[in-house]
RNA sequence: GCGGAGAUGGCCCAGCCUGGUAAGGCGAUAGACUGCUAAUCUAUUGUCCGUAAGGACACGGGGGUUCAAAUCCCCCUCUCCGCGCCA
């Protein structure tokens, strides 16, 4: 969410924003009319309030006809103010609705561009793979090893669903305690919230109300599954005023994620894009003035994971088109999979400044005494499983069919040196 | 799920029965005072509208009654205690 202060001060830095982010600008429209006219009845109900008090404070002192009078001159006051405020609940609600709706504004630093086409490709590490072989895709050695079964995964839950089993579920285990065990050492505090989450906390981290249709939604109790756990992790400070001296605050978590991906018909086959996945997460809380540093830092700890698994990645810096409504600077990270010759998005490590601290009411007092800010938000995965298990099938599968492990993973598999 | 008790400012807590500008304490910050510290005194310590002066709002959330609601009425949420159920 936007500071209202900000947009009334600067509306074409917004609207510039706004056009960059390929968002419809008629929004900003209607904050703007709903936000003057929001103003000005606040301001009338404010002297109508005013008068209501300082009439009925002297009404006890009154007697007789003018006390009658009194009385039912507040009466109708109050009548007023009542209709007054009614519009005012309307209004402030239009408000916040176009506020809701607005995009982040991007930082100076991110190039301006409709879609993926204008990403920047602002890091290459380590060579894709040559293979004196043909290399299979995942899904053909998941099924060649029986490690992952997408029929039964279709039986149990339907499609979009699968089954790590043996040594893909080990592999899969592995990965979570090796990544959880690296960011703990890079200094973040794990932490295992709820998989399920309240209206108050989706909208905090800006999930809704844009991206209501790609959530799981439970009616009977308005309740969400996770679509990514900085929304849990997030909200945990969630209408909290923080210690400054606690900051940076330093998260990570593993939590299964849950997306319906309405409307996505490509791209089904295999683990790639699936309904449930687990990811390790990374969330930081960090003051105003270094998150942009503390993005650069963020990115490193993730690649970080994606290295000592030694497979060939990627840094792509998003363009305005393509980063999320609440990000202000985004990196993706892509790993290379070979058998398809794909570049899979595995990490996405973002900045949202004060946004979703505004909507989340995550505040800290710089100095004692001091008004309190809002502190600034960081999210990237550290990293995503399926994705990562594409990329290790297919980056370390032999000729002979078996895959090796990873030489970090190991240690997490009682020393197991090959899959099959 | 049932019964009972609660939720008041950054924190603690009074006020509720009997409606009339949210009392007191603690902590924090600034100033005053004192060789230093402590103590003491004073001020500040939530949100919104307003350039400001000023004003409004805020007693878990939402409705209602009233000239006027922390206080009375209704609905909801959460916490604690007991009972029930349960991996």
């Amino acid at each position: 969410m936007l500071d209202a202060n900000l947009i009334r001060d600067d509306p074409e830095k917004v609207r510039r924003a706004i056009i960059d982010r390929c968002y419809d600008v008629s929004i900003l429209d209607g904050f703007l009319a709903a936000d003057g006219e929001w103003r000005q009845a606040v301001d009338r109900t404010n002297r109508l309030k005013q008068e209501r008090n300082r009439v009925s404070h002297q009404i006890p002192g009154l007697s007789g006809e003018e006390k009658t009078a009194k009385i039912e001159e507040m009466r109708q006051v109050s009548e007023e103010i009542k209709t007054l405020d009614g519009r005012i609940s309307e209004l402030d609600s239009s408000r916040r609705e176009a506020l809701l709706n607005m995009p982040n504004l991007p930082h100076y630093s991110v190039p301006v561009g409709a879609d993926e086409n204008g990403n920047i490709i602002s890091k290459t590490c380590m060579k894709e793979r040559d293979f004196d072989f043909e290399a299979k895709e995942h899904f053909e050695i998941g099924e060649d090893l029986d490690i992952i079964d997408f029929v039964r995964g279709a039986k149990v839950a339907g499609s979009g669903f699968y089954v790590l089993k043996g040594d893909g579920a080990r592999l899969e285990r592995a990965l979570i305690n090796f990544m959880l065990d690296l960011h703990h050492q890079q200094g973040y505090r794990e932490v295992f919230p709820p998989i399920i989450v309240n209206d108050e906390s989706v909208i905090g981290t800006g999930q809704l109300p844009k991206m209501a249709d790609d959530m799981y939604h439970m009616e009977k109790d308005g309740l969400w599954l996770n679509p990514t756990a900085e929304v849990p992790v997030t909200n945990l400070h969630r209408d909290e005023i923080l210690d400054a001296s606690e900051l940076p605050l330093l998260y990570t978590a593993y939590l299964p994620s849950f997306r319906r991906e309405a409307g996505r018909h490509s791209d089904t086959r295999g683990i790639a894009r699936v309904h449930q996945f687990n990811k390790v997460e990374m969330v930081k809380f960090v003051r105003p003035e270094g998150s942009f540093d503390e993005l650069e830092s963020l990115l490193l700890d993730a690649e970080t994971v994606i290295k000592a698994l030694e497979l060939p990645y990627r840094v792509l810096l998003l363009c305005t088109g393509d980063m999320s409504f609440h990000a202000s600077k985004c990196y993706d990270i892509e790993l290379h999979a070979p058998g398809g010759d794909r570049w899979l998005e595995t990490s996405s490590c973002s900045n949202f400044t004060d946004f979703q601290a505004r909507r989340a009411m995550v505040k800290y007092r710089p100095e004692p005494h001091l008004k309190s800010e809002f502190v600034h938000t960081l999210n990237g995965s550290g990293v995503a499983l399926p994705r990562t298990m594409v990329a290790i099938l297919e980056n370390y599968q032999n000729e002979d069919g078996t895959v090796t492990v990873p030489e970090v993973l190991r240690p997490y598999m009682q020393g197991q040196r090959t899959i099959g």
